[in-house]
DNA sequence: GAGTCGTGGGG
DNA sequence: TCCCCAAGACT
């Protein structure tokens, strides 16, 4: 859930969620349908989707347990390099090397001196991530929550504590006076007019939706010809929504 | 490797 | 108001 989103955001919609789903089996039990609803506005709902193949996944070649293993949980659907070695680290106290946004900010400017981390992770960045871990797997473990929260709560990307930062000495962007950025320009995102915003839209009418709805209720969400049977096809291909059996102009999330 | 994929809040 | 950014993953 924190994939890519503020953790204050997750933490309420986590515990629903974990309340109703305490087991990876209970999760895999569940519809799609049903966990893009109890998703609600957290954003990128196919990470639901993910984490419910993910439960299956568990379920069938792991008895129902969260794997141990990095290599294992890196082939669980939406699992990637980020999240395989946090719940590695995090929930069973291994030695891995966890290089989330936060780590890169950290290292960025207490090490290399620049005011942010590259617009995507570099094999160079990865390099100094894995160099900095303790051996002690122990040790380790604590190392990866301590640099990941001094990014979360300290050294935060609009606005730097180092005030109260206990790297402020001997932080190499400190030592150089704290320069700006000059890097390449994140490409903006931008949101209004997108594909993201439409799906999104027609996501939020079928999560609203007790159950099915017809193709006329989302005319009026964008204007350009084709877009929403488009993206409403998109997301029956995704396994997001689905046509009513018996009548195709009317469309549900997936049970 | 660049593009795509949501949504909301703080500066 | 607008813009930036947020415990990334996948194609």
């Amino acid at each position: 859930m924190a994939q890519q989103t503020p953790v204050a955001r997750v933490e309420a919609p986590w515990r629903e969620w974990m309340a109703r789903w305490p087991t990876p089996a209970d999760l895999a039990a569940a519809s799609p349908g049903d966990v893009v609803r109890a998703w609600g506005r957290l954003g990128y709902p196919r990470r639901a989707l993910r984490l419910r193949e993910a439960a299956v996944a568990m379920v069938e070649r792991h008895e129902g347990e969260v794997p141990r293993l990095e290599t294992d949980l890196l082939a669980l659907p939406g699992v990637g390099a980020y999240t395989a070695a946090a719940v590695a680290a995090f929930a069973f106290g291994d030695r891995t090397v966890v290089v989330d946004t936060n780590v890169r900010r950290v290292l960025a400017r207490a090490v290399t001196g620049v005011a942010q981390a590259a617009p995507s992770l570099t094999a160079a960045e990865s390099r100094l991530a894995a160099s900095v871990v303790p051996e002690d797997p122990a040790t380790s473990a604590v190392w990866n929550v301590a640099i990941m929260e001094l990014g979360a709560l300290v050294c935060q990307a609009r606005r730097p504590r180092c005030e109260s930062c206990p790297l402020a000495d001997g932080c190499a962007w400190v030592e150089a006076g704290r320069p700006a950025y000059e890097g390449a320009v994140r490409r903006g995102q931008g949101y209004e007019g997108t594909d993201r915003k439409v799906r999104g839209d027609i996501l939020q009418r079928l999560r609203d939706a007790p159950n099915s709805l017809p193709r006329q209720e989302f005319d009026d969400i964008d204007p350009a010809e084709g877009r929403i049977d488009r993206l409403l096809h998109a997301l029956i291909t995704e396994g997001f929504v689905e046509p009513l059996p018996n009548n195709g102009n009317r469309f549900r999330l997936t049970r």
